[in-house]
DNA sequence: TGTACATCAGTGAACGCGCGTTCACTGATGTAC
DNA sequence: TGTACATCAGTGAACGCGCGTTCACTGATGTAC
C-alpha cells in the first residue's frame, strides 16, 4: 500500500539522516513513488512523521499485548531486554523517537501527544515493577509511578551511549541500563517483612 | 567579534529549531552579518557547529574548573544541579547536545569527538562519586566508572523528560535525575565498615 | 607626523539547484443496467 | 456477460523560492619609510 510504503521509507531516512536532513522527495523516491502520491495521503512532512509514530507506537502496544501476559515479570524483562515496554531496543527506534523528543520539546502540541503517549507506557511499566517486587518479597518506598519514569529515563540514556560508543568503535557498557535498573530496585525498596531476617525472598 | 557572533547565533537557532531545520542565511542574518562573511570563517554549517560544541565544552570546563576545588563533593551537586559538572542544566544545552548525539551516532568521526569528551566528564564525575562515598563512608561495589556512565544516563533521560512534561504543561517531576542518582549511589555501595551498625556515617 | 602601499575580514550580487507545493491528467477499479 | 460511466489514487510537469556556494570588490587597519 502507498502509505506503508512512504511510512517504511520515511523511517529509514529518518534513522539515517535524521528528520530535518530528509526531503520530501527523497521519501518518494526512496518509496518508488512520485511526489504527487505523497500529497495524496500526507498534508506535509509533519503530518506524515505523525501518523509514523502512530504506527510504530501501535506496534509496541500490539507487541507489549502478546508479551506481557506470558511474562507479566520484570524479572523477564531485565534478563531479555525486549521485554520492557515501550523501551528503546533497536537503533532505528532510538535515533527516531529521541528526535521526536525533541520536536516535542520545541512544539507544545507535539510534546501533548508524546507526554499522553509515555504516560501510558509508564503505567504498563509500573504495573510490571510492582509485580516484580511483590514476587521478590519486596515493598517500593517511593511510588512505582516515580520508579517507572526513572527506568525509561535511564534506559534512554543508556541507550544513547551505547550507540555513541558503539559508532565511534568505543568498548561498549551493553548492560549499564540494566544493571541501573536493578540497583535502582532494590534501593527503592525494602524486605515486606520489615523484622525479618533477609533470606530467599527479599532477593531482587 | 564575528565568530562568537556567529556562533552566538547558531546556538539560539538550533536550540529554537534544530540543526537540520536552520540555514545558514538565517545564521547569517540572526547575527547581522553576511553570508560572505559566514564562509570566511567557516567551510559549512557542519563545521561551525564543532567549533560551537569546542567553545561549549570549554565554556564547561572553565566554570567546572572554578566549582570543583571548592565544592569537592557530590552532596553539593546533588543539592545544587548546576554543580555536575559535563550535565545538561538548561533547556539550549540539552537540546544542542542531545542533537550531536544524535549526529554522533549517525557519523563515526562525529562520535569520536564526542566519546572522547564524555570520557573526561566521566572521570571527573567519578573523582566526585569516589570522594562523596569516603566522605559517606562507603565503598563503592561497582567500578565508579560504571556509576559515573549511569548518572550521565539517567540525568540526559530526566532532562529529556522533564523538557517534554513541561512543554506539554504537564507537571514535571522536577528532581527525578536527583532522586534516582542518590537511589543509585546507595545500592551501588556498601558501608566502609562491614561489621559496624548502621549510624551516623554510613548516611549518603 | 605624513604618505604610500599591503593585507584581509567582510560585502553583496550572482549562479544553478533542489526544495515544497499545485494541479490538470490518466488509467485502474468498482458500479449500474 | 458486456457496455458505459463514476471515482479517485497516483502521475508528472510546472512554478516560484530560498538554499548553499562563489567571487570580484571594498574599505578599515597595520606597516614601511
Amino acid at each position: 500500500m502507498t502509505v506503508s510504503a512512504l511510512l517504511d521509507a520515511a523511517m529509514e531516512l529518518f534513522a539515517e539522516r535524521g528528520y530535518g536532513a530528509t526531503s520530501i522527495p527523497e521519501i518518494c523516491a526512496r518509496a518508488g513513488l512520485t511526489k504527487g502520491a505523497f500529497y495524496s495521503n500526507f498534508a506535509d512532512k509533519d503530518a506524515l512523521f505523525l501518523t509514523l509514530l502512530d504506527r510504530s507506537w501501535q506496534r509496541r502496544a500490539e507487541w507489549l499485548g502478546r508479551v506481557m501476559p506470558t511474562s507479566g515479570a520484570l524479572a523477564l524483562a531485565l534478563e531479555n531486554r525486549e521485554a520492557l515496554p515501550g523501551l528503546a531496543t533497536d537503533r532505528e527506534w532510538t535515533l527516531v523517537s529521541t528526535e521526536f523528543s525533541l520536536r516535542a520539546i520545541r512544539q507544545p502540541s507535539v510534546a501533548a501527544l508524546l507526554v499522553e503517549h509515555e504516560r501510558r507506557v509508564r503505567s504498563e511499566l509500573a504495573v510490571l515493577v510492582a509485580a516484580a517486587m511483590q514476587r521478590a518479597g519486596r515493598l517500593p518506598t517511593v511510588p512505582v509511578a516515580v520508579i517507572a519514569r526513572m527506568i525509561v529515563a535511564v534506559t534512554e540514556g543508556s541507550d544513547i551511549q551505547a550507540l555513541t560508543d558503539n559508532a565511534a568503535g568505543a568498548p561498549v557498557q551493553a548492560d549499564l541500563g540494566q544493571q541501573a535498573i536493578v540497583a535502582l530496585l532494590r534501593s527503592l525498596s525494602r524486605p515486606a517483612e520489615p523484622t525479618a531476617a533477609p533470606g530467599q525472598r527479599g532477593r531482587l
